[in-house]
RNA sequence: GGCCCAGUGGCGCAGUCGGUUAGCGCGUCGCCCUGUCACGGCGAAGGUCGCGGGUUCGAGUCCCGUCUGGGUCGCCA
């Protein structure tokens, strides 16, 4: 059908007569000549129809006209060169012009330069998709799976295919539910992650199980989150912490390398989860931005300000920010108590040195003192506090430092940083979860129920459950968590213990994922392993602001796909066979 | 579930303090044009101002409700 690709004509070509197929990019009529930008998979040529008959045909073609045309490759006049696309030197003089389809006029122009509303671009994706710079985010996808299948496939490792029918796993979040039509009343759930079944796998002896994996998880969309999303899920057998890690570092040093054009310096720094908390105030630090909080519990062990008078207080600096006008930080409040928070309290530091503001009054003047330098602040900085219990404290400063970060232009947007978040609690408080579905415990599991203690804790984590140490591990790339894996359980006894922690009984057990744990009767290997946020990756290597631009088909953030209009309602019928409503379920009920 | 922002010809936007015929750019259609490359010139068509109610002599504009989209907090191990 075409004998070349357009964008691949150089002018190595000129003389030869080629044949290439496209669609009409653009058109520019003067009458007597008509210039097409005939664009393909491979980029853009010109084409030139000249006088009588050809441009006669060529006038009737339209933008997105599906085109086949015959021509010889010239070089353009001189002077008449294009230096923007590959092909600029040449032209191809048409001398036949075949309609393969034509175009309905677009309902939005496909002019990279024009800004068009995502909505209606997600209802017509498929012009969209034509758009040479969403093209390339697809191709370039398609070269991450193809760099991560490459790492995995030299060091032995097998991609197997997981069930998305299956059962509800225990991983915290809602589960998209299916009828199942031979059961009325019983379902199955999509899984959010492979997690038991590539467990499963290494009781198999696979040993190294990949799998470009889609996960579902019912609950509410981000720009960074949709209902249905990938994961590249791995596994291995016989390995330890820094195994995984090793692995997980090797995936995304090609990643960096081949598409970002970027050398990850290895290995990559590990921070441990305390740290982070502690200084960054967030489990997932952006590391472009140096700032630091500073904890000042003891320094304000004494105060006379009752707001200090808290478990924790901690503060970070916004350097220049004495200078803002009263308005912005009265904004801050405002941003404070979006969050959640009564507000945030600020000390400004004048250019000499004396501290101002409501808080300054506040505090004695032995602390009024030593303050800025505690903090570490210098003259002219603004100071932000938080004082209450640790965990919320410092999650409104490590907000705050972001929005520091952000508004301050402190972060270089063109860095890359990564590091591992290691050491994170094995346990936390259910108090604030809601997990219902996971024990009556008073703890709950940080990552999930599986996951092993650090071997320091393995042996005896029940008898301080709040201080032991998970063996898992999150990677973080400019303040984005891009994976997270765990050594996982393969004793039975520890396994038992851990439930007995989260307060599941062994007949809970038993009925939610009784098939893994007789799986683990069976001689199960040491095993651990990484799930990387596929689409979070692709969006960051694309440069992309969502996740939307990195999936080929998204949904909204109603979970609604305004190109086929799914959900939708089903017929009366549909939903008598599905057994929807059936009234008595088979099996336990819950 | 809470909060913030937006919704005006096909697309992107303007519309002042509530006032008379709702503008602009792009696109579309017609005519003209032999070196353009986001071509250019002339002309034309195209609107239930998201939807419902209210206030008013009068509503795109103000109020209430609602829907849709985006962002954010909760949520998402």
């Amino acid at each position: 059908m075409r004998s070349h690709d357009a964008g691949t004509l150089r002018a190595e070509h000129a003389g030869q007569t080629v044949t290439l197929a496209g669609w009409v990019a653009r058109r520019r009529d003067h009458g007597g000549v008509i210039f097409i930008d005939l664009r393909d998979a491979s980029g853009i040529a010109q084409v030139v129809f000249r006088e009588g008959e050809m441009a006669q045909a060529a006038h009737r073609l339209r933008a997105e006209y599906c085109v086949r045309v015959a021509g010889t490759v010239a070089m353009r006049p001189e002077g008449n060169e294009n230096r923007e696309i590959a092909t600029g030197t040449i032209e191809v003089t048409a001398d036949l012009l075949e309609v393969l389809s034509e175009s309905a006029p677009l309902p939005f122009p496909l002019d990279e330069h024009l800004q068009v509303g995502e909505e209606i671009r997600l209802r017509h994706r498929y012009l969209d998709l034509r758009r040479p710079g969403q093209a390339a985010t697809m191709r370039m996808r398609s070269e991450a799976n193809r760099i991560a299948r490459a790492v995995l496939d030299d060091e032995g490792f097998v991609e197997v295919e997981t069930p998305t029918l299956t059962r509800s796993t225990p991983e915290g979040a809602r589960d998209f539910l299916v009828p199942a039509r031979l059961q009325p009343g019983s379902w199955y759930a999509l899984p959010q992650s492979p997690q038991l079944f590539k467990q499963l796998l290494m009781v198999a002896g696979m040993e190294r199980y990949y799998q470009i994996a889609r996960c579902y998880r019912d609950e509410d969309f981000r720009a960074d989150r949709q209902p249905e999303f990938t994961q590249l899920d791995i596994e291995m057998s016989f390995v330890d912490q820094d195994d995984v890690i090793g692995m997980g570092e090797r995936i995304v040093a090609a990643l960096w390398s081949e598409l970002a054009g970027y050398e990850i310096a290895s290995p990559i720094p590990r921070l441990s989860y305390a740290d982070a908390m502690g200084r960054y105030g967030t489990d997932k630090p952006d590391l472009r931005l140096s700032l630091e909080l500073a904890e000042l519990t003891v320094y304000f062990s004494d105060t006379p300000f009752r707001v200090f008078q808290a478990p924790y207080v901690g503060s970070v600096v916004m350097p220049g920010g004495a200078h803002q006008p009263r308005r912005q930080l009265d904004a801050w409040q405002e941003w404070a108590k979006q969050r959640g928070a009564k507000g945030l309290a600020y000390v400004l530091v004048g250019e000499d040195g004396t501290l101002s503001g409501p808080v300054a009054r506040n505090i004695a003047d032995g602390e009024r003192e030593g303050l800025a330098k505690a903090a570490g602040a210098e003259p002219g900085d603004c100071i932000f506090f938080a004082a209450g219990e640790a965990g919320e404290a410092r999650r409104l400063l490590g907000a705050a430092r972001e929005e520091i970060g952000r508004s301050c232009g402190l972060i270089d947007e063109s860095a890359w940083s990564f590091v591992w978040i290691v050491d994170a609690p094995l346990f936390e408080l259910a108090e604030y979860s809601g997990d219902i579905s996971m024990g009556a415990g008073r703890w709950t599991a940080l990552h999930h129920p599986f996951t092993s203690p650090t071997p320091d804790w393995v042996e005896h984590f029940e008898s301080d459950p709040g201080a032991a140490l998970a063996y898992a591990y999150d990677i973080v790339c400019n303040g984005n968590e891009i994976g997270g894996g765990s050594i996982r359980i393969h004793r039975a006894d520890v396994q038992q213990c851990v439930f007995a922690v989260l307060g599941i009984s062994e007949e809970d057990a038993r009925e939610k994922f009784g098939f893994l744990l007789d799986a683990l009767d069976y001689g199960p290997p040491p095993h651990g392993g990484i799930a990387f946020g596929w689409d979070r990756i692709c969006m960051l290597l694309a440069g992309a602001d969502s996740l939307r631009d990195v999936i080929a088909f998204p949904k909204t953030g109603g979970g609604y796909d305004p190109l086929t209009g799914a959900p939708a309602p089903i017929t009366a019928a549909q939903r008598a066979e599905a057994g929807v409503d059936a009234a008595k379920p088979r099996g336990k009920p819950e």
